[in-house]
DNA sequence: CGAATTATATACCGATCGGTATAAAAAGTT
DNA sequence: AACTTTTTATACCGATCGGTATATAATTCG
């Protein structure tokens, strides 16, 4: 009952999650979310609480429909490849040619204001979270034989994650898939590929 | 002539310094900078012109006193000694005790709203310089016979700016020196030192 | 001592920030 | 039709944004 919604409330949410993409936390004006997803504040705050609330769900969603690929990279059976999956698919990511350049999780709250500072805290966590991830799927791996001679689980999980941050930046500064696909080839040289598991 | 300056000119740059490399350009506000270099908007207006122009000068100051290394860097001989001091010397700033973590350069404008569209194209201008400049070195390391087979110069040189743009994020995450050199270990490792120029 | 010059402090400017109060509009329920 | 519920549109809120006008204080020159 009551007077139905007239906006599809994912398609604001798509909108919004663009434009802080593009544009940031800080950045992203209400004026810019209002005027973006075509509806009033009113409409905005009723649905989705407020500024900061809007932005978690936005990040919520990019989790979910633009990072996939990474928990199902994780799901490789070789490490090699769950470095390589994750790689490309920042990349790729990073790059798209509908969207925004670079990361939202990245260029939502880098450095920021002391307004913004809990979610600049929540996207530390969320990179924390992915290296953390990594890192466990590499200490199997480790187990399992099948790292690099010489090489801590954490270590390469920090290396991977920086690579992929780095190629972030690139991005958010022009570059394209191809040139962030040479970094990566490069990037991973040193990682052999492995003979199968022999536990 | 005239009533003399009560502030020092090179202090209030610094503190301006930091302030824009800890909170960025758009997160900085002229409050926290008027405070934090303890004097007046219109001093501060009379001697750096507007916020741009401050933060243009503690851009330059940045690069004068915390990028030197890389300059220095390229005039090593040997291009793998080129890439690893530019790898340390970013990783030695980006997680330096005093003063904040992280890179002014990124840190400043990665993502932001229209209004300091003019800074963040600046900021990208000087990361494609850095990078530029690497690859022709790299460029004649290649006719030197000094560079490992099979890389494109520029190409080594994106590498090696992703690898410090990822440690930027990554010291801004929190982690420390010798985490980054871990990474930076890693990321040299493909590269063998070679033997003396053979040209 | 003036006069000229520069820097300071105070108070203010319009614009925009995130957020909300109020009331009308559009639906279902009875 | 009347009542209830939810969403909409409009107008507004105090606070802060970057920036400046005005006047006073502190210096050198004549």
């Amino acid at each position: 009952m009551g007077r139905p919604r007239e906006f599809d409330v994912d398609d604001a949410l798509e909108t919004a999650m663009e434009l802080f993409w593009r544009k940031g936390y800080e950045g992203t004006s209400l004026t810019d979310l209002t005027e973006g997803m075509g509806i009033t504040k009113p409409s905005l705050y009723g649905v989705f609480g407020n500024k900061e609330g809007l932005f978690l769900k936005a990040l919520e969603r990019y989790e979910r429909t633009k990072m996939n690929f990474f928990h199902e990279a994780l799901k490789e059976p070789k490490a090699r490849d769950v470095a390589e999956k994750i790689l490309r698919g920042f990349a790729d990511s990073q790059t798209a040619e509908t969207g925004p350049s670079g990361c939202l999780g990245i260029n939502g709250a880098l450095a920021c204001s002391e307004a913004a500072a809990e979610i600049q805290k929540c996207l530390i966590e969320n990179r924390h979270r992915g290296e953390r991830d990594l890192g466990k799927r590499f200490e199997r791996a480790a187990k399992e034989g099948d790292l690099p001679a010489g090489h801590e689980p954490y270590d390469l999980a920090r290396y991977i994650m920086t690579i992929s941050q780095g190629t972030a930046i690139q991005a958010a500064s022009g570059a394209d898939r191809s040139a962030l696909y040479r970094v990566i080839d490069m990037a991973l040289q040193f990682w052999p590929e492995m003979a199968a598991s022999q536990n």
